[in-house]
DNA sequence: CAGTGAGCGAGCTTCCGCTTGACTT
């Protein structure tokens, strides 16, 4: 039976198995489960909540060729090194298959391995120290699992049933949503109010500078309008400007820890403007491998992780690196960074594999996009283990009167870490003060009174999402990404420039979601059942007591509120002016699977529809109407074209604004650039009117914009 | 930075967490 005697071992990822493999060489064969093989059906319930909660698990679609591959491999082999993550859902997945292979061949023998980093001393060990299947935490994942389908799959009904068909909520995708709802309603909220900063501008030996009025009177001075302002410019006239005093701050800088998945989407987001998808995709990109040369490379650890830790293999390497080209920053000993509380630590932090491929040696060989990201990888990777950097800032004190101004000067003493930093590198413009004595006079050239606006909270954008959501232990490495698309794929939130905006269905979702379930709308819903699993994992308590203990309570509220709860159905629907042109009927603006679309009133007698039309054509001879489109499959980014395509070939990626041009009449655009911000400008080539969309600032807009944003985007 | 072209929607959906490709329901 066995004319093999291989030994077999199984992980999860292909990237990782193809590395093993090459790490053990002979006698050992190298498989990956893509993940899950084994879980609850799609279609239903699948648990059997009048038996003990009995989960129903099939072979999940799509992975039975996997399986049916593993139980093969199984027959001919020595015994089955069960590699999955080191973590709860990894315990899950390598039971899993021992199950399936058991029933098959009951003879096969199994080991349950375990290793935090790829290296071939840490499989070597792990291989040494095998140990059986951890049944507890099998156990809390099984728990968990249940958990959520049955939060979910009895939640989403009642949204079809009250609001519309095909809507979902869940533990998770709900709370993000209400942070998200919550958000922009404090947004809303916030009334701006006016303040005004004054400037001074200064002079000695003929070298200038400014400074900032932070005292007046010895208080904080309030400036709430200009004549406030003039007031004090005017008491000023024909004063001194006296040097009062200086003072000399050093501050240390340290490194920062190599990054998690949540940190590189953060960096990623505001160094390079990525979208926690693209990063993903890209970072996936150089876990997989890129040819360099005619090897093919796996350039960076594991992309989904939540761990700071180092192999020390890599410590070593990177020390080695460090030692050699910036031997005066390497520190005696490694830095070690502490990692988030709920931290499964199943792999390490994201690094590059070999550090002495550094972003420019390998440049040729990646595109942009994988070039900039693995850049900043790198750069985090190598600074984390250096030296602490060092400023100095000196602070100037000018007083006048009864005004105090102060001025200041940051400049690095040492560079530290970031002489290593490019893409990461600081863009601070610096402020380079004369040489200056205590008691000297400077000579006061004018002054700049400035007018500001208090600003309110922001919205959040993905990397701030998933900076909150990681913080209170809700989703992991592996859902952050889809669970913002899971959000916009339901319309209960836009992106409008890269900013997270809920519709009006996410606010009535989340309306309807909190008034009904307080308990599990809630960031402690998830931190109360991840404390629960900790016991069960600890065989403190059954699993099963834990969902006896959630679901009746659950279940009854469910009941509940679908007999109680008023249908909102069609609440979304909205009445517009556009006329069916087979029965003349107005047609109603509904929200389909693909977005707003135009169906007639007179349903289900007329079954006419036809997409939203934005504007008219502009293109000459066309009585086109300009509708949103998107290639084949949903892909690639919405545009936005003509009916009358093919014929009329006319094509524009801005959107149409509700308004037409003053100078030619045709329809506006709204555009974006990193010196204008936000403005209109005409879609007509031969026209040139440009405006700056003064309103775009103006809070009190901006529902109206949302409202807009939600109704047209498909 | 430039380039991006199907046509449908009116119902059978949905959860979270693992993992990658992509003719099967």
């Amino acid at each position: 039976m066995k004319d093999n005697g291989d030994i077999l071992l199984i992980v999860e990822s292909p990237a990782k198995a193809r590395t093993i493999e090459k790490y053990l060489g002979k006698g050992y064969q190298v498989e990956a489960s893509m993940g899950h093989l084994i879980d609850l059906p799609k279609s239903r319930l699948a648990v059997d909540v009048e038996h003990d909660y009995t989960p129903e698990y099939i072979t999940v679609r799509g992975k039975a060729k996997i399986l049916k591959n593993l139980i093969q491999k199984a027959k001919r082999t020595e015994k089955i090194l069960l590699a999955s993550d080191n973590d709860r859902e990894g315990e899950a997945i390598s039971y899993h298959i021992k199950n399936a292979i058991l029933k098959k061949y009951p003879e096969v023998k199994f080991e349950r391995i375990v290793f935090n980093e790829i290296t071939p001393s840490a499989i070597r060990e792990a291989i040494g120290s095998s140990r059986e299947i951890d049944h507890d935490k099998v156990a809390a994942q099984k728990a968990r699992r249940i958990l959520d389908r049955l939060v979910g799959y009895h939640l989403s009904p009642i949204l079809w049933a009250k609001v519309k068909n095909g809507l979902s909520a869940g533990r998770v995708q709900s709370v993000a949503l209400r942070l998200l709802c919550e958000r922009e309603q404090e947004v809303e909220e916030f009334i701006p109010e006016e303040y005004w900063t004054l400037q001074a501008n200064l002079e000695k030996s003929n070298k200038k500078f400014t400074a900032q009025l932070v005292e007046y009177k010895k208080q904080k001075p309030v400036l709430k309008s200009q004549r406030e302002v003039e007031a004090i410019v005017k008491e000023l006239k024909n004063l001194d400007f006296v040097v009062k005093d200086i003072r000399k701050v050093e501050k240390i800088i340290k490194p920062k820890a190599p990054y998690t998945t949540s940190k590189l989407q953060q960096a990623a987001a505001s160094r390079l403007g990525y979208i926690s998808r693209k990063t993903m995709r890209i970072a996936q990109q150089l876990y997989e491998g890129i040819n360099i040369g005619s090897d093919r490379v796996g350039l960076i650890t594991y992309m989904r992780t939540d761990s700071t830790r180092v192999a020390s293999s890599a410590l070593g390497q990177v020390r080695d690196f460090i030692k050699q080209y910036y031997a005066s920053e390497l520190p005696p000993k490694p830095n070690y960074y502490s990692m988030a509380k709920r931290a499964q630590d199943a792999h390490e932090a994201i690094r590059p594999t070999y550090v002495d491929k550094t972003p420019e040696s390998i440049k040729d060989s990646l595109s942009k996009e994988q070039h900039k990201l693995y850049s900043i990888i790198w750069e985090q990777f190598v600074s984390s283990q250096m030296n602490p950097a060092k400023s100095s800032t000196t602070s100037v004190d000018v007083e006048v009167g009864a005004c105090l101004f102060r001025t200041s000067s940051t400049k690095m003493i040492e560079k530290g870490f970031q002489k290593v930093l490019k893409q990461l590198a600081s863009k601070e413009k610096k402020n380079v003060l004369p040489k200056l004595l205590v008691g000297e006079q400077v000579t006061c050239t004018g002054f700049n009174p400035e007018q500001h606006f208090t600003s309110g909270p922001s919205r959040y954008t993905d990397a701030s999402i998933i900076k909150t959501l990681e913080e209170k232990g809700i989703g992991r490495p592996s859902t952050y990404a889809p669970i913002i698309s899971v959000l916009q794929d339901r319309y209960y939130i836009v992106r409008k420039n890269k900013q997270l905006v809920p519709t009006t269905l996410g606010r009535i979702i989340n309306d309807i979601l909190i008034k009904s379930f307080p308990d599990i709308l809630n960031v402690n819903f998830t931190a109360e059942m991840e404390n629960k699993l900790d016991k069960i994992e600890e065989h403190n308590q059954e699993w099963i007591a834990m969902l006896k203990e959630f679901y009746p309570p659950f279940k009854h509220q469910v009941d509940h509120v679908m007999d109680t709860l008023e249908s909102i159905k069609g609440v979304l629907d909205e009445e517009t002016d556009f006329v069916c042109e087979k029965c003349g009927k107005k047609m109603i603006k509904k929200l389909g699977r693909f977005g707003f679309f135009l169906a007639c009133g007179g349903f289900p007698e007329c079954r006419n529809t036809k997409s939203v039309p934005l504007a008219d054509c502009p293109q000459d001879n066309c009585n086109g109407k300009i509708i949103t489109r998107r290639r084949q499959g949903g892909r690639g980014r919405e545009f936005y074209g003509c009916t009358n395509y093919p014929e009329c070939e006319f094509i524009s990626h801005f959107k149409p604004l509700n308004q037409s041009c003053p100078k030619c009449g045709k329809f506006l655009v709204e555009k974006t650039d990193k010196k204008r911000g936000s403005y209109k400008s005409c879609i007509n080539p031969e026209c040139d009117y440009l405006h700056t969309i003064d309103e775009y600032a103006n809070e009190n807009n901006r529902s109206e914009i949302v409202n807009e944003e939600s109704r047209n985007s498909a």
